[in-house]
DNA sequence: TGTATAATTTAGGCATGGCTAAATTAATTT
DNA sequence: AAATTAATTTAGCCATGCCTAAATTATACA
């Protein structure tokens, strides 16, 4: 069994090669807030246990054995999330920093009880995908929310869930994934967005609408 | 913040000490698995945070404040048996091994979720007393199973948790907390029990039964 | 009361996973 | 092409928590 340390390491190091290949050391390092020497030695020792790819200087890839791996632990992740969210009322704000810890221990069968009682979901609350048994991923294509055009609606697919604070911000505008809105509004000169939710008018700016991403975009019924 | 095998220490040195007084180093050792220079170590280590007494060679108590710490784990440990056994449906010969691992990560947020879910209870699934949220443990007063006389009705109090086989083999006959069964026979020369539990008569021998603690004792009616 | 035995502690070692500081390699600029 | 800069790796150190082997202390028995 692998340590919660190297664990992490290899979950990170999916997340940062799924946007732009190959991994440098340095990233890693300030993804996971650890110096870079630190990350090269546990980089070393996950190549022992070919676990992932490394040339010295030239950046770390996962192997098949570690990409199952880290899929593994982001599907405990993101359950727990939809899980603690769902069954326990802690609010999205909350949900990552606790299954955070909870991801490295809980067991197959736990993770099984929570997949039968959430209906074998297939994204957190945070709208990202929740690979299946078999670590296989369903990536949806989103638009980001700041292409949307005057009039058109949409339902929110999937926030980033980066900061605590903004998740807040957003939940306060019921900016939750599968909420449908309409675009009342978009100023221009990259004004802020106007938008009907829930019967309610609010308004978004550019810097937050940013971080939310949009599905099933139509233009508005003829006008 | 204490560490995962700090925490363990504490818990055990309470459990230990409940029965016992003090603790010696190589029962704790025992205990937790470990070779008694390794408690040696973390008794010292433990000695210097304040969390126990400890005279060379005669034994470790907890102080006030690590008595508090092993009563929150032990709090945490029970709260999530429970949540469990109720929530997930994890069967009761499972839930001791998963709960040991989350007992160190939950938030105390996440405890008070739980505890509110289940009703604010006071047992675990095998009858032990969760401790509040200030620590105060109710020990009830309960009477081995081994006690009972012909004809005598009671309910379950609780079971000695310490082995699966034995769990599932209680499950089995339905001799879970809560459940009145009465005594049809007590078979001479420490002879087994012959009990009518759930409408069935089933028999249950004294290696068994020493593990089956009771409550609520009543003599049979004017018979 | 001395001695054998059992329990405990000390000493020193190992793996993990951080760190800093120094050395090395790669990339960029002139 | 050489030199500067940036990134990475190596080397060596620290704490945790386990281990074994040796030394010490306590206990029990004759």
């Amino acid at each position: 069994m692998l340590t919660h340390a190297a664990e992490d390491y290899l979950k990170s190091i999916y997340k940062l090669q799924e946007k732009g290949g190959k991994v440098s050391t340095g990233i890693l390092a300030a993804y996971l807030n650890v110096k870079p020497a630190s990350a090269t030695g546990m980089i070393k020792k996950l190549k022992t246990m070919h676990l992932v790819s490394h040339e010295r200087y030239h950046g770390v890839t996962l192997t098949d054995a570690g990409k199952a791996i880290a899929l593994e632990i982001i599907r405990h992740h993101r359950l727990l999330e939809l899980y603690l969210f769902r069954a326990l009322g802690v609010p999205w704000d909350g949900v990552h920093e606790e299954a955070e810890k909870l991801e490295h221990v809980i067991s197959e069968d736990m993770e099984a009880r929570m997949d039968e009682f959430l209906g074998y979901p297939t994204a957190d609350p945070h709208g990202a995908p929740i690979p299946d048994k078999n670590g296989v991923v369903t990536e949806k294509e989103h638009m980001p929310m700041t292409s949307l055009q005057n009039g058109q609606s949409c339902v929110v697919a999937e926030v980033n869930d980066a900061d605590p604070a903004l998740l807040r911000h957003l939940g306060s505008l019921n900016l939750y994934p599968d909420t449908p809105f309409r675009v009342i509004e978009v100023a221009p000169f990259e004004g802020p967005f106007t938008i009907d939710i829930i019967g309610q008018q609010v308004v978004i700016g550019r810097e937050v609408a940013k971080h939310v991403f949009v599905d099933n975009v139509q233009d508005p019924d003829n006008v």
